[in-house]
DNA sequence: CTTTGCAAACAGACCGGTCGGTCTAGTGAG
DNA sequence: CTCACTAGACCGACCGGTCTGTTTGCAAAG
């Protein structure tokens, strides 16, 4: 394996060049040849290792946010606090992208608009953030930390503002550090939940 | 002007068939022909109208967005108290989304991903609805009926999470009725910027 | 260790359909 | 006649996907 020119295989070459260009122009005009030439492969060896470029998308799409919902997992998984947990969860999905543009666009722009029937492939992805949302929003809410609230509704209110929040900071050519309105977007979307000082818990 | 075959001219149908389109196949995938044929009319009377497709369709959201603009402004502007415009203009945006399943689909999800450059001319117009929001919001803050919270972050926080609702609603078949959960909706949202109990007022 | 055989992996010319945009020829109102 | 407007054949670029051939890794045979 350490014979190849390049140390890394070709199949991780082309889906690297795919993510950058996907990000940087879209799914429809990052066109196979630039993802060959700038992977340094070949139609034959794409086509070798893929059916075709929307299965290839997919695929790497459902890769990429497999991956992150498994690095937010972990980054809370030492805190036993339901509600010190929510918090943590919301740094580190700002985090994460904030370091990651490439991640960021893929994720959050280019996953949705791209016609009707991959609008379709592409929810379930975002459903498994709202559901990651959700689980924690259940615990909180057992925990009698939060209101008693429609967690389904919230968990999809946080992600879409989370995207929003993320999206902005992104299409701006001033960069902004993102992480610095971490801090608010904590506080504000906390206390829409947080159980207010009368008696409402349980 | 009613001399024509069809009452509208050619102009108006091609937007409307332009319209129908791009909510159901997103740009890319709605080509002209498909256009000038649901609109009736041909290739020389397209481009009469309008210099290129990517024009016209910029032109296109521009102008649904505006009429939107308006109408949510107008379903304000009989209440004076900044606490409860707020609320009356959520259930305004969901309303008007519930309505308007194609208007939905295209502000909402094809308005972005269409590659950088498209995303870069859209984004003025996604601006102008976080710039309604945030004058309602400075508004209450000023009457001091909410916190002094950073208003430009949350209209974009409060934009992405109507946003992925609408859409949510948008993607799936089930119907399930938008306006069932907007009570909800304004109290989540509300209950993350007004003042708490205790003193903070100022 | 060399040779041979073979399939996995790769290269790139090529194809066929698609689609935005152009061009020429009308057509009808004033 | 003129000019705003419409029609639709046509064009050329683009692009996903195919095809033919070549290289490479590797194992069995000599």
């Amino acid at each position: 394996m350490a014979t190849r020119t390049e140390s890394r295989t070709a199949r991780e070459r082309i889906l690297d060049a795919a993510a950058s260009l996907f990000a940087r122009r879209g799914y429809y005009n990052a066109n196979i040849d630039e993802i060959i030439q700038q992977s340094g492969t070949s139609k034959g060896s794409f086509y070798f290792h893929f059916p075709s470029k929307e299965q290839m998308a997919l695929g790497l799409v459902d890769q990429l946010s497999e991956k992150l919902v498994k690095r937010l997992e972990r980054s809370i998984e030492a805190e036993t606090d339901p509600l010190k947990r929510i918090p943590l969860a919301i740094d580190a999905v700002l985090l994460a992208f904030s370091k990651q543009r490439k991640l960021a666009q893929i994720l959050l722009v280019n996953i949705v608009g791209q016609g009707r029937s991959m609008d379709r492939k592409f929810l379930p992805i975002r459903d498994k953030f709202a559901e990651l949302i959700k689980r924690e929003l259940d615990g909180a809410v057992e925990s009698g930390a939060i209101r008693r609230v429609d967690t389904n509704l919230v968990s999809r209110l946080w992600l879409g503002a989370l995207s929003e929040v993320i999206l902005r900071w992104l299409l701006q050519e001033k960069p902004r550090p993102l992480m610095e309105s971490a801090p608010q977007v904590r506080d504000l979307l906390m206390n829409g939940v947080v159980v207010s000082r009368e008696g409402e818990s349980e």
